[in-house]
DNA sequence: TCAAAAAAACCGTCTAGACGGTATGTTTTG
DNA sequence: CAAAACATACCGTCTAGACGGTTTTTTTGA
């Protein structure tokens, strides 16, 4: 990163990133309901006048988390995309492979754990969700239509919940064993179609 | 319903319940964050001082309609069990059916909305949903160890997170295909069993 | 090249309002 | 009349955000 010159004092741009992600780490810690304004910027190290000069609110801060974190999820996506065009269920694979790879042990990737937190506590980024994901679905309409893409990403999303709370299925091995299981899903069954219907969009 | 006598003004069993109805559908609306003890006074028509007569506190209001709604699952559940005591994922079965019929437009069957925004807000809730779900797993742990009865489960939570947030798989047809799909991989499945090792817990 | 000058970054204090909870009435019920 | 049911008034705390001041960085102009 040639962004930190070390010789400076003030580095605005990091700082932006370090609200954001003490903002997450918060999150994830204590819930979104106490998260303050004065806590983030305890937590990075500035005044809260300091925070209040790069995001004009709360809930600028909290929309600039969301994007941020929704851009990292969709890079994830599309790294995690099969070269195969054609190939069934590809997004919905990329999906659900994003979702199971995540570490919690990684700062980083507790993101996803932000993410559904954000989701669940405010419909305007339920909405702005739905839109992403409208979004890719009409892109890989398709691939991604069918009734087993679509039970491979409610799966994914089970996956994503339950690592929020450490559910059973947040096991490692547990968790193998049902992504073997998946692939079962998948392979054993593309050829049987059961014949879902006219599926109209 | 006998338990409105016509003739008496107060009526403190029924209110207990309006209010636990009341807190249910604001948090459905508006959000648990943005839930205040004034507001739910307010829908429910009593003031502040006689909802604090009836829960002593916030968390008081809010433990007693976590209560509320577990229960309320619980029963679901227990009426949507299979009959046949040794069929596979019989528990799981009938987990996602309890989900998957659940029709939003009808106000009480909103409570699973509740439920899941109160999961996600507090870890407390989380560790009391799965301390309910490691019972019930326990339970019925001949039938609904498998991968495919894990994978149930988890489609199930995907739905009902889709069912918050309004997401393209909450589309009654869309949901049909969905529950058509995940009936094959269930009776398709069964003779071939994959076999992951040993079943820890 | 190098000061001003301007702009951006950041800090500490203050305030208005929201909210949970208490204390103290007033009405209803048995 | 006593106890439960409910209302009203009020308090303490917490927090978002405003505001004015101070330091750092960048731009300007000669």
């Amino acid at each position: 990163m040639m962004a930190t010159r070390p010789h400076r004092k003030n580095n605005p741009a990091a700082l932006r990133l370090k609200l954001l992600d003490c903002a997450a780490k918060l999150i994830v810690d204590h819930g979104l309901q106490s998260l303050t304004l004065e806590s983030v910027a305890r937590e990075a190290g500035v005044s809260k006048g300091g925070l209040l000069h790069h995001y004009s609110g709360k809930d600028a801060l909290i929309g600039g988390l969301f994007e941020m974190v929704v851009e990292w999820f969709d890079i994830q996506v599309d790294a995690a995309l099969d070269q195969d065009e054609t190939r069934p269920a590809r997004f919905s694979k990329a999906y659900l492979q994003v979702i199971a790879n995540i570490d919690m042990s990684v700062p980083a990737e507790k993101h996803l754990s932000v993410l559904i937190l954000m989701l669940s506590s405010d419909p305007h980024y339920c909405a702005r969700w739905n839109s992403w994901i409208d979004e890719r679905l009409q892109q890989h309409s398709q691939t991604d239509a069918s009734p087993m893409a679509r039970t491979l990403r409610l799966a994914a999303d089970g996956l994503w919940l339950s690592d929020l709370g450490g559910g059973p299925d947040s096991d490692p091995s547990i968790r193998r064993a049902i992504l073997q299981f998946l692939e079962t899903i998948d392979t054993g069954h593309t050829t049987k179609r059961s014949h879902p219907g006219k599926g109209g969009q």
